[in-house]
DNA sequence: GTATTCGATTCTGTATACAGTTTGGCGCAC
DNA sequence: GTGCGCCAAACTGTATACAGAATCGAATAC
């Protein structure tokens, strides 16, 4: 999931890296959670020095927040943040369009459309997991496919947290709806329509942020302390 | 220079990370350098420990590579990654003036127009380092004035690889030239002139890479040893 | 004279040890 | 009964120690 040095990094750390990724993205770890070094030490079987490394780089992910002398929590992205996450994606997908339209070839188009099938079958059969995992995967693939890999390594992190963001403002969006807009722009990519494919990629991104719980006014304690009342 | 965990950031490893990143992006450590744990743990009066986790961190800024087993070396990026550097920016910052054109205050202005002067003050004195830094820095500043916290980390990082990039194929780029084109910018965000803003801060940044020497038919070993013949 | 192999040295990767800080709870004062 | 302060346990930050890999040079074979 997570990025690595180029090449064939598999390395200790690494796998500590992706397994807590993995976890924080399938909500098997909630934001705010305490990562304490020493438990993570002996999950790992590894020295504590192993897990330091891996949770530094989690924190240059944004997944995790290292506060000093205090230890590591779960990343718990501000309203803000999620915003400003969301309009870089914005910016950026349309962005994609424009090397798409020029470069993507009937190969590509093909393995898009093998995506969109998957799609639609996770979401007929209600594999909720694996449907969420391939929506985002979509994305991966577009910035694959513009052939520039410093993109495809940002998207790589843009989604990241985007995931964490929609775990934690949780989301109303219909899968089908999502799916169906990524059809379109597959289609506007197909037709090398670069307006209309610029013009779907950023509505779509807006749609999946317009569907978050994203209450400006409400911060997260308060809105916890209202169901005591 | 380089970006931290948000706040105030400033323990040892940090300090060690800005020290080694300022010594990269001014030339003083050029790239493939060799940086042996020991040594730096000496300079910096720390143990190797401390130096590994700037190590790491830079090289997730991809200003150096760790080699498995064979220590950490400034980063030597290829003609395809710096191309892939600057088509990003070139996304990133014509995408950029749409956010701009809407949302550019007047004292934000103002702030612009008083760096194009500290440009060319720098430039009429030949203030060389000076001058290279002001460059960098106007774009910074864009990316800062468009609120996104976000956008303006991704930009702090294609920076600094951005010099890594102009230090290792030489730009002969007119520093007068690049400063004219950083005023059409402001000039056509003050007139909330969109296409023009996208069309300038496009061709600026492929004028910029234009003028370094990404010669794709000679790797560096082959003209390295073509002086020798 | 050139190439190759072996060994000593150096360096990285990981574990462990230690010091300083934070945290949670108990007791004491009010 | 409530609030404050102090102490112990737990945890983080850093240094050190140790094992294994890579590097470099010398010696040997051709």
């Amino acid at each position: 999931m997570s990025r690595a040095t180029p090449g064939i990094t598999q390395t200790t750390t690494q796998r500590i890296v992706d397994s807590i990724t993995a976890a924080i993205v399938e909500r098997r770890l909630m934001p705010g959670t305490k990562l304490a070094e020493q438990r993570l030490a002996d999950i790992f079987s590894v020295s504590r020095t192993v897990v330091r490394q891996a949770l530094n780089q989690l924190s240059r992910d944004r997944l995790i927040t290292l506060e000093p002398a205090r230890g590591a929590f779960v990343a718990t992205p501000s309203v803000e943040e999620a915003h400003q996450v969301f309009e870089l994606r914005q910016l950026l997908e349309g962005a994609m369009m424009r090397l798409l339209v020029e470069r993507i070839t009937t190969v590509q188009i093909a393995e898009l459309r093998a995506h969109l099938k998957a799609e639609q079958e996770a979401i007929a059969l209600n594999h909720v997991a694996e449907r969420t995992r391939l929506l985002a995967h979509f994305h991966s693939l577009l910035a694959r496919m513009t052939g520039n890999q410093v993109l495809e390594e940002l998207q790589a992190d843009l989604l990241s947290r985007s995931s964490l963001i929609s775990l934690m403002y949780q989301s109303s969006q219909s899968a089908a709806e999502s799916s169906a807009e990524h059809k379109a722009i597959v289609d506007a990519l197909e037709r090398r329509q670069l307006k209309v494919a610029v013009e779907l990629a950023e509505s779509h991104i807006e749609q999946v942020e317009r569907n978050l719980r994203l209450d400006p006014r409400a911060p997260d304690l308060a809105e916890a302390l209202k169901e005591h009342v």
